[in-house]
DNA sequence: AATGAATGAGCGTTCATTCAT
DNA sequence: GATGAATGAACGCTCATTCAT
């Protein structure tokens, strides 16, 4: 499994920096393997081309993401906490990760269509396990089970990533995480939680 | 003035035409005056650069839009019925036009960093349109004006954004404008309106 | 006679300017027209294109100059007193002119090798008048008529070419024509003058 | 050092064919690179761009012919027969080489001012040597100590120079190294040699 | 005669990918 | 596995010239 090898992981954060760094259409393949300390054609060695680099990429980051967020809420009863443990995550590992922060919210979408369509498979996972939390959230009765569970999440999902976005723009002036409390307060309320 | 003659607008509806259908990587310039009826060369009587289409278009449907909206609420009292005729004239807007739907969720982000700002930079007098809105809601009491007006605006404009977002990947496959009252709603009780 | 119409050399004088002041590579065609006060059509009146501006620059101003040179050199009866008015008067003609200069010294040489023929067709006659002024310098026993006419006249007209260039490209930091009896006595020795 | 490499020369050798054959604004790359047998790109793994092959070819056939003129005249102890060994030597280099002689006389003298002036930086060298020659001729009396070293220079460069072009200019259709006494001759008239 | 909006051919350069070593 | 030299397709923009008014 090439996933395994040093290589794989060592190119995958070269990308993340160089895409920072440089912007994506200035991250050429020749700068990544530069970054990585290997040769271009190792590059090639460990991912079909530059577009897996960058899917490798958003899957490997999220993937990790995801299963923190799963280990965070597995005991909380409360939908409300397990929202607010997701917001609060969310904002912290971008906050901590500037690079990270920059690739996922500005630079990963200067691709085109067909690579954001893939992107957003990989997505997904995240979409879902938000509505898992809202459909807990309606079972005990916390969110207003009235609502549509699709527009429910494309308001915390889109609010969380809105705020992300506009934070990353701002050149990261203020602190993001502390802005969770209120996040959740505005999305708890939307949800018509009492 | 440039801006109305014409072919300033026969060439921007061709790039809206051109850019949607074949993505804005492969909308050469070539391509574009093709659409257009023009030659190429016409194009850089009227627009500085290729760049240079992109921003007037924005600006263009951004000046539209934003003017239609300001008679829509103008005569109306109430910030919570302001909202409401923003989110469906933003749903019909998109829903009534396929191609500038496209271009504005999924095209025009591919952009360098330096386009995206100028985008930014006129997507602001949009942002600024919920703000007042917001701001109005608070003095009258019907929004929770213990808000902070920048989150309250990043959740409206987030989940408007991410909700038409969806809507375009899914193929445009149920009915947007349908979605308002719903959107609506979610928004206004997250606003902590009564 | 279109060459009689002010506006034939309205435009040959603009040229000169734009040309001097921007080179030849950015002299457009619009750029000399604009400078000349007329419209960009208008060129099309009085030159059949834009190299035949150039040459038609070079011919005027070639014409002027020779008929001047004849007139200086008409009463003198010596051949190296001949050759000093002509030196004087060609270092003065461009010390005076310094569009002219750069033009006729560094810009007009930039054009491709069958405008350059054309333009040494135009030289031609500048060069017989110095091989006249040389055969009669021979027939007086003034200059060395075991020499190649030919070579004389290389040597002639190379070295005051070469000398102007220099003082063009030195950006004519130093008096031009007070080198002209410098230049004379060098290439009277070369002459084998006694 | 790529300008070791063998690809280095094969492309000024092909850029030297191809300028003579087709002029310099008729040069593309392409034709360059098909002349020389490699890719497009590779042009670009040897030379910064189109202008860099032109200087690069200069520097290596002036270096070339520089370090050839050094080592001819490095025994003589005459200047009378230094200049005419460097005389003869600039003709027979161009005689013997009909494209470089295009390229030299001709073609490079149709670029613009900056490439002009990084071209007469080259140059220096060239004449520096003269400079040399006559230097020493003066010390030793060959030469006429009053003259301005500056004015013979351009003197001997500006009738060789001028001897050359209009060699090409007539289609080479005489013997050019033949000429080298003559001019020897007339030049060192000039310098006020006894 | 004069205008100036419109035309459209032409090219230097980049960079993802390959493959012989 | 690892290398890095070589490949070659692809495109935004300029500007001399035309021609309807």
């Amino acid at each position: 499994m090439k996933k395994n090898k040093p290589k794989y992981k060592q190119i995958i954060d070269a990308a993340v920096v160089v895409i920072a760094e440089h912007g994506y259409h200035q991250a050429q393949v020749s700068k990544i393997a530069k970054q990585a300390g290997v040769a271009d054609g190792t590059i090639y060695l460990y991912f079909k081309n530059k577009e897996d680099i960058l899917i490798s990429l958003f899957q490997e980051k999220m993937r990790i993401f995801i299963e923190y967020i799963e280990e965070l809420i597995a005991g909380k009863q409360s939908a409300s906490e397990q929202l607010f443990l997701m917001i609060e995550h969310h904002f912290r590992v971008l906050a901590d990760n500037h690079n990270l922060a920059v690739v996922t919210q500005l630079e990963i979408r200067q691709t085109n269509k067909d690579l954001r369509l893939k992107i957003n498979g990989i997505l997904k996972e995240y979409l879902s396990l938000v509505d898992e939390i809202i459909s807990r959230g309606m079972e005990k009765g916390e969110i207003n089970s009235d609502l549509d569970v699709r527009l429910v999440r494309q308001m915390i999902f889109g609010t969380i990533d809105e705020t992300v976005t506009t934070w990353v723009m701002n050149e990261e002036k203020y602190d993001l995480v502390a802005l969770a409390p209120q996040v959740h307060k505005l999305l708890l309320n939307g949800c018509g939680a009492v």
